[in-house]
DNA sequence: GTGAAAGCGCTAACAA
DNA sequence: TTGTTAGCGCTTTCAC
């Protein structure tokens, strides 16, 4: 509406657009008396710079994206806030995108915010082709929960190995033997690692791997995937425990457990993955794996500000933090 | 990187490229076979437009901002996701900004998102102030979750009026009659509207209004407000149910009332507002005003585009949509 | 210290 | 149907 352009200025102080430019942006080159006149009459004009303008000269926006597999989830909630926070300290402007668990939605995303949108991307991938995707784009970007195969591609995870390990061992030295996995695969490579210390676990403590006691289908709570391993609950063989993908599918199975008749939802073994916050309240008390989600999306986010930024060809960074198993009320009565 | 642009692909196929452009957006006046041979080539090349310049000429960047007070309020990110799929379906890019309850942060993003950035905004306000804001920008908007004083400005709410009234009147006719509101002010319009709710309640019960049993503060969880509102309990007079700003809040609030000592932390009555997924957990089972979160965001986009839409001058659109009571636990053990 | 001019990549008249 | 030209609002040489 107001739309005053620097060329506005120009021509009510007599003096060449250039001239209102510098004095804009430039932090010299100007007569200070002139820069002042200028800055008070954009502020008086009420002058907004054009960012497209601007960032078509500049070839840059101060945006970076980041793209969630799902915002309602509290994890990528808690990871969105960290990278807002920090992006924001960083004078960048976020765009959020929500992936919907979508291969689809996510290659659509990442091509349509590298159209010259945004100077980099983060992303929790859904699926494997997002680092193709990204490094077909050229942009600059970091790939957040997943080690990523290729060793070119910066990444901030957490050790997902280790933290299958820990989940399963700390089932199985509460005497559980026959201990579930349920949930979704988030990111196929995040899974296969939980899937090996899941095993290295088993393995230490003498137990054989039982592909039956796996409930894996796509990321979302109250999935089949989650009805199946409860009905197993009953059957021969079994699961006593679950390792549950996220602290959310914990949540929906700790409601299916509960509308079970007494005698078979109770004494089971439950953890997550995630630590939501909701996980420590005191009527729920889950454990669970908990992961530095706001140092997460921080982390992520000064990587790739360095990236971003020119004259830094620094290679590809490879940040994994550690999990960090949380003991709660691990058996549900 | 590629970079490749509608010059590239035009000198490439020896055209001018301006025809390029046309192949690639006007769906009319292109010999179909040159269209082709175009089309293929970009794909080829994997040309991607610029969005900066395209957005340049056109005025319009088919991208609206949405601005939430905190993303990990699962009030927010219900709203948000409404908001990200009605985007999606309408070909719009969304960018997400947390205010983090701060007006100056709130002030700040209005501004720079609408340097053109974005066609239109979306906001749940933090304060009263954003509305001038909006108007001085001279961007289409729509405000969320709160009515504002302005009729010039499009809305979409609920009646918190009703919610207020409502809910409080559910907590009387249990029986409760010393009734405090804990909590943040949200938007003053909105909580305004709830306390007249609440006491028109009194009011039909006979109940006069007690201003000591009113604690709110600054919209966070875990507030000084709540310390002191429980810490009342003990007191001569205080309250003997809760009404919740939102449920976030009511949850801090029974976690506070479960670390009291039996005899204390019992027999009162609790109620939130929004109905956030936790709230139906079996263990938790929190009475609450649910608001049709989900439906706010996606009434909020399509009354935007309109806005956005040339021709249509249509005036200010104002929605309310009806909260409405569930009812689940109020009576805390 | 300041201005003129070019150009970022694209779309849209206007001609041919 | 296609090409030429102008211009969106800005930053940046290059002169002066």
């Amino acid at each position: 509406m107001a739309r005053v352009t620097i060329k506005d200025i120009a021509k009510e102080l007599g003096v060449s657009y250039t001239t209102v430019s510098r004095a804009l942006t430039n932090t010299t080159g100007v007569n200070a008396l002139t820069r002042e006149r200028i800055v008070e009459e954009a502020r008086r004009m009420g002058y907004q710079p054009n960012i497209l303008a601007r960032g078509l000269v500049m070839q840059r926006t101060d945006t970076i994206g980041l793209l969630v597999p799902d915002i309602t989830n509290p994890f990528s909630a808690e990871v969105a806030r960290g990278v807002e926070n920090a992006a924001q300290e960083f004078g960048l402007t976020l765009i959020l995108g929500d992936t919907n668990h979508s291969a689809t939605q996510e290659s659509q995303y990442i091509r349509r915010l590298t159209s010259n949108r945004v100077d980099g991307l983060l992303v929790i991938p859904v699926s494997s082709q997002a680092e193709a995707d990204i490094k077909e784009a050229g942009t600059p970007a970091v790939i957040l929960n997943t080690k990523n195969t290729d060793s070119e591609t910066s990444f901030v995870t957490i050790d997902h190995e280790l933290g299958g390990y820990l989940a399963t061992k700390h089932l199985l030295e509460l005497g559980f033997r026959r201990v579930a996995i349920v949930g979704g695969k988030i990111t196929s490579e995040a899974y296969e690692d939980r899937l090996v210390g899941y095993k290295k676990a088993l393995h230490d403590f003498g137990i054989p791997y039982d592909a039956e006691l796996i409930f894996s289908g796509p990321a979302f709570s109250n999935s089949t995937a989650l009805q199946k391993a409860v009905a197993k609950l009953q059957a021969e063989g079994g699961p006593d425990a679950f390792f549950a993908t996220n602290d959310v599918i914990a949540l929906d199975l700790l409601r299916e457990l509960k509308a079970l008749p007494r005698r078979l939802g109770s004494g089971i073994g439950v953890i997550g993955f995630d630590d939501i916050p909701i996980a420590s309240f005191p009527e729920i008390e889950l454990s669970t794996m908990a992961q530095p989600k706001y140092i997460l999306g921080r982390t992520a986010v000064e990587i790739l500000v360095q990236k971003i930024n020119p004259g830094h060809e620094n290679p590809a960074q490879h940040v994994i933090l550690p999990p960090e198993l949380v003991i709660r009320k691990t058996i549900r009565e």
